[in-house]
DNA sequence: TATGAATGAGTGTTCATTCAT
DNA sequence: AATGAATGAACACTCATTCAT
């Protein structure tokens, strides 16, 4: 299918474009017209890829999801048998995070911060998603549990929320660093040495 | 002052319409015409109050910054001496905060969702905010290392971030959750269970 | 009538103070309250003297129509026999007229300026008036003719209007001047002997 | 440029629209809309091709002042060397103006009342502006002063001003005259007599 | 009588979306 | 397929006017 293969690339552009932009000067202060003009096109021409304004924002959203998820997947929750094991594939998972991210901060800054209130509607979808990777965490969580090398009584739905909530902080400190590769591994360390000690030891 | 007060108390009334407006509808979906009409009053009223639309989300969350400062502002970051000590200062805090989101879950949603990308220029404001929340948090971790209950090589600004990651994620769920007191409690202990040993031990 | 008299004081003053703001601030771009805060009054208090704001426009120009028509009804149009004459009392019109607006600049700028086109209606009232002033200066020529020191086939209509219009001039140029006696001479110097005599001679 | 001509096409009948309503309704008074339905076309449309309302006052008065300074150009200052040059020149003048204004009313009603006072920096521009016709008209006067035609002592300044304000005068009467041509003719006949000998001759 | 808080009609302007070319 | 001219719904904001105190 070339002629999808060609609507595809299209679309691809117009949404980096769109998200390049939403990130620079918000959601609502980006008009169509912006977009259009940074690729050089008539604004026209966006409503042939995409159905409406929010349409291209829930369709960068969800590339980022399909994204993070790919993050997260590359990983096995129950391929791990031990701490140390375990406490590997965190960082793994977190130097993914931090390049997928670092790499195009301004997708990130989109994801946390421009999209988050650019509509209600997407602010309770924002929160489920939320919960979704929450979800995904929970399930490595889970899995120490079930292997025996984190405590039975580990509150896995809170547990998981809070470490995508350290995760989040990160992702913030790192899309505005100079240095996001430095600053990443730092927030690795950080986020590691809390969760598998805590800071008191 | 009684024109003062009374201008106060209009302002507040107004801000709080505002706030639960903003906090079910959307900052941008919201009209002053929708604010106006849950109070029962005209639109040209809350002219006479705020200077615009903008004028009272920003009125809106430096209120909440106040309050949640005062909530940290509770507790001497140099008053304790030993891990016990602080632990239990954290779990103060964290039911503080709780507390005051818990009575006002609206309050929350708007500052840490719909808020956040309302404006541009509120987003780079929001991020500075939570630069100044991780400073509050970054002066108890510096007591404790300064007092030698923490360690020396700890990585404050980072894990200080983390902690902040962890009570916004708390926040998220406490809001959304029908018995938020219950769903606090179990946040504090979930986050000092991840702050004071981690979750391995 | 005290009260009366109080109100006409009162009257005097609001219309005065709404002068001197129409003028400097155009009469759409001020408020009722630039005016009532220029008296230091409440703005409320300005409703019970006219009866909206349209309603001080028509009493300060009905005012300077007075005022006009008193510096015109001081000369008896009659009562001239010789082109001598004639000329002595154009000349007595005119620095009556100079006075006038030259005391009261900002009178001026508003009957010539900036009240002109301050609304549909008024325009044609303003018009109207000019038609009034010109039949008044047609008097003049007229008993000039009568009384034969003006020819006979002088178009009045014409000539009364092309006086005015030189008046109207005149009084643009004088408001503006930083010296306005010495201008409004110049001008009734200028304009008398354009009248009797043309340029040419 | 095709593009550019019906974009300029567009904008002429844009602002003839325009002109016609403020001059019938006055500026103020006149809606954006009411432009737009007099063209039977949207009301957004109006802003593709001016900027603000403002925006088109300002087009259709410096049009006007464009015309007028063509019809003043047409004439050569120094090209008149006797008295009765300069009147035939005079008369020619005369009847330009007329001519333009006669054929469209609107346009003068516009330009010499309704606009008038339509906005205070508009009111200074458009004092300046008959700064800038009376200039034109004292070079004539120069020309005849230089020439020996015109006495030495006359005042050019005063009298610039005031034969333009004779022009106004005629300009206001002639539009609201029904028979625009025959009053035109008049007027140039009173105006001339007036300059050229004076009303008593 | 004086006030100023409250009001809401009115309007300029923006911009996402459509569709004829 | 691409365009951009046209559109009008939507909304923030102003201010003349009212009226309870």
């Amino acid at each position: 299918m070339p002629a999808d293969d060609l609507t595809q690339r299209r679309r691809r552009e117009i949404a980096d474009a769109a998200a390049l932009t939403f990130a620079e000067q918000g959601y609502h202060a980006t008009g169509i017209a912006d977009i259009a003009q940074r690729l050089g096109i008539g604004h026209g021409t966006f409503y042939r890829y995409f159905k409406n304004k929010r349409d291209i924002l829930e369709y960068v959203l969800d590339e980022v999801t399909v994204r993070l998820g790919e993050v997260l997947a590359a990983e096995d929750p129950t391929s791990t048998t031990t701490v140390e094991e375990y406490r590997a594939q965190v960082e793994r998972i977190g130097m993914g995070l931090f390049e997928l991210f670092g790499a195009e901060p301004a997708i990130a800054r989109l994801f946390y911060v421009e999209g988050v209130g650019a509509d209600h509607e997407f602010s309770e979808k924002w929160m489920d998603l939320q919960g979704a990777f929450a979800a995904v965490t929970a399930a490595y969580l889970q899995n120490g549990v079930d292997r025996g090398f984190l405590p039975a009584d580990l509150d896995i739905e809170v547990t998981s929320r809070a470490v995508n909530g350290m995760i989040f902080a990160a992702l913030l400190a790192v899309i505005r660093d100079d240095d996001p590769a430095a600053e990443g591994e730092r927030w690795v360390a950080g986020i590691t040495r809390m969760m598998f000690g805590g800071i008191a030891a």
